[in-house]
DNA sequence: CGATCCTTTGAGAGGTCTCAATTCGCGTGG
DNA sequence: CCACGCGAATTGAGACCTCTCAAAGGATCG
């Protein structure tokens, strides 16, 4: 991997035929491929921020973006993570409506919004690639209601964990280890809770021998079953 | 306005030209109105349920639907409302992931999506107008998150307000009364709340003569500066 | 190897929930 | 048109879960 400075930029090569594009007619893309732009961000770097007005739509192709809104006084909420091959800001008309900050090293990839809707009225497929995506954003975006609005902290950081897990099965990873990149600061503005309660939260985990912890940020499933027993409200005889 | 019965069914009239189909080509959706379904449903009828395998995508054209869901063990959060105009039912693949419950009497149009998304590969316009009114229920859906993991109650209840006199302005309201159909007890499953918190919320809303009811149903707003206030954490000297 | 940020742990406060009873409002039927 | 009945809304007291504030203990990076 090329050692990139912070905020390199360059030039996309028109060679791209992975993420949301993959399987659509390649030729009528290449506009959008000449004009996009890869980006490397490092970590903690704001690379979209609320309020702002972008012309992009983003690609992450490399390391995890979470995506957060404030209040006036500074409370966060974690609206989500994005990991490679996913798309964020397609949710802006005009001004971005969250802010988009590395959590690790990223490699982004910038379409320009104008580009994108000028191919989407021409490109069958394309549009309907990305109302795909959007749906399946709101599907988990209805998910996180019900954690936000219904679930205690128990539940709340079972159901992450066992989301978490499922996602990286879904990106070729083995759902027994998981590596969790964002703080427990990030967990808890992501949960509704807490840095503390999370910690509180992981400590039983631990004790009963659910999870355990490689590293800070490396969790270990032991227990995947009682894990979805707690995400779904069985508490069958779990102390907190 | 006909006397229809529950669960009444009819042919869809050919001609309809309202809705997400407004300005769209009108000859290339002729199959899709054809195929069409009107359907009327009596309050508190569920129009589709989690986990059922649906084949439509269903028009609000009157009245009012709260899409919910639920824990296994029967705590419920309402994601959404539908309000004439909108659609729901877009973000199934499959299975239903929520319960569509009528809250007034109600008239929706199924389109079978099998259809939808023929017609979404071929019609310009077509899967980018869904684009959008996917995109427009993220941002919301991100709105609320924000509202049901860092808010409190008071600010939940002026958001709401705030949120619901914006809505009913864009619907041709006036913005300075409001009718909500709903229970306290859906408000406050929407909201992340128990009905007897939105109760005692609203209590000194009424007495400090921000809002009063003319009905149970039928909220006035006499100060709309100090819910917007309220709503972004501003508690300025207000005791509750 | 030091500095800094992150995490953990503790004690106490507070906001919201639970459970229960009462009141209210609306639709129904006489 | 009015009385009735039932679900919905309100009100109250107490409990509980999570937060706040504070300090100590780790981990990571230069």
């Amino acid at each position: 991997m090329l050692a990139l400075k912070t905020q390199d930029v360059t030039r996309s090569s028109g060679a791209r035929r992975t993420g949301f594009t993959e399987g659509l007619p390649g030729g009528s893309l290449e506009d959008l491929f000449l004009a996009s732009v890869r980006k490397s961000v490092a970590p903690r770097e704001i690379v979209v921020c609320e309020g702002d007005s972008s012309e992009s739509v983003f690609e992450v192709v490399e390391g995890v973006v979470k995506l957060y809104k404030l209040t006036p006084d500074g409370r966060r909420q974690v609206t989500g993570f994005v990991y490679p091959g996913q798309l964020f800001g397609l949710s802006l008309q005009g001004a971005c409506i969250y802010t988009a900050e590395a959590v690790t090293r990223v490699t982004v990839v910038l379409y320009p919004r104008t580009k994108l809707d000028h191919l989407a009225a021409r490109v069958p497929g394309l549009a309907q690639r990305l109302l795909s995506l959007a749906t399946r954003e709101l599907i988990t975006a209805q998910e996180q209601m019900l954690l936000l609005g219904r679930k205690t902290a128990v539940e709340k950081i079972a159901s992450f964990l066992v989301a978490q897990a499922a996602d990286a099965v879904a990106r070729g990873g083995d759902g027994g280890s998981l590596y969790l990149p964002m703080t427990r600061a990030d967990i808890g503005d992501y949960l509704g809770l807490t840095t503390e309660t999370v910690s509180r939260v992981f400590k039983p985990l631990k004790e009963h021998g659910i999870v355990s912890l490689r590293q800070q940020k490396y969790v270990v499933i032991h227990d995947h079953a009682t894990l979805i027993d707690l995400a779904n409200g069985n508490l069958h005889g779990f102390e907190y």
